[in-house]
DNA sequence: TATATACTTGAGTGATCACTCAAGAAAGAC
DNA sequence: GTCTTTCTTGAGTGATCACTCAAGTATATA
């Protein structure tokens, strides 16, 4: 006696909400935006995640989970170095983004003041995020195309500072982004 | 027959207002919040200020205006170069301030997305803001301490967009921002 | 002291917030 | 077909949002 089957596909709807609040960020997004994209009914949503914030966790984490195969894979193809010195422009040149900002910066500026879990959540994964740059310094550092002296940990942390700010700053219109990206790459080529 | 005063320093009450902005952010704060730091009834908060948007816009250009005293007051002191190199340190490490990410780049980043005006206004004051680092950069250049072939213009918005990644990554707290801080430095004396 | 003027007060406005829940519809098991 | 189980539906919940306004109060002039 099996019942029928939501007629909802739960992943797809996850990066259309991770979508929708990487746009709009937390409080600028309401159950009716999100009722109205995703076409689920009040009942279904609070079914299906549990709350808003439930489908904010899931989205966070789908987008940093994203993040990290996205920069593995390109560090496959292209190798530690080259992959650290893409990443800029790639980052910016995404055109099927929803923003060019980050969403774990986004949510937790927005949130940390207000002792937010999800701020904890959106620090712990760029956290991570850090660490995949470290791993990437550290792999170049060892092919010997970055000087022995420098801590891979220090460049991963500079190189992330430099990444946030280059992705706010690709959302306004009297910025060349394409040029901070140029010379962020071109930092890494001096280590 | 003139009639009695207001019991507010209106001044005061605007920088006060920013500190909470500048902290919480726009939807963070609720005119709740606002009438009870700034001790005012909706009433009096009304007559002041027209309303919650209003206040906000008078606290962003306070905060900008500041910002730009504080910096052409670090350039008299220091000259063009030594300014912009000390000023990285000195944003993280304002003890006073309710926050040490730029209120300008959170309202932008907040806004943007709901095409807000207050989110115009936060980017017009960063353009304003990234003309003062650029009139930095072509003193230093003028006055030898600079190489002549950089485009002023240019290293101000790389240099912007670093100021922004350094104070959002000073938010956190597993990053060392003074790190950071001293690498901008560092990079501003290979110019 | 009497009056005109403006500030202060706080209950109250409709709108929107995230969220609930009971009733109806659909699909597999028998 | 009938039953059981789950999904879908949408009106409705109390709370909070930004904001209003009429009544009360204080002050400077006359």
């Amino acid at each position: 006696m099996m019942p029928r089957k939501p007629e909802y596909d739960r992943d797809a709807l996850i990066a259309q909400a991770r979508d929708i609040f990487w746009r709009q960020g937390w409080a600028g997004t309401s159950l009716k935006d999100l009722e109205r994209e995703l076409k689920l009914k009040p009942g279904s949503f609070y079914a299906a995640f549990g709350s808003k914030d439930a489908l904010y966790a899931l989205a966070l984490e789908r987008y940093a989970q994203e993040g990290v195969m996205r920069l593995k894979a390109l560090a496959d193809r292209l190798g530690p170095l080259e992959a650290l010195k893409a990443q800029p422009r790639l980052v910016i040149e995404a055109s099927g983004a929803p923003a060019k900002a980050c969403m774990l910066a986004k949510t937790y500026a927005e949130l940390l003041a207000r002792d937010h879990e999800l701020a904890g959540q959106a620090g712990d994964l760029m956290s991570e995020m850090k660490a995949c740059f470290a791993d990437l310094f550290r792999q170049a550092q060892e092919a010997g195309d970055i000087a022995p002296e420098h801590d891979p940990n220090r460049l991963a942390t500079r190189y992330q500072s430099d990444l946030l700010g280059l992705r706010l700053s690709a959302e306004r219109s009297d910025v060349d982004a394409r040029e901070i990206a140029a010379d962020i790459a071109a930092d890494i080529d001096r280590l």
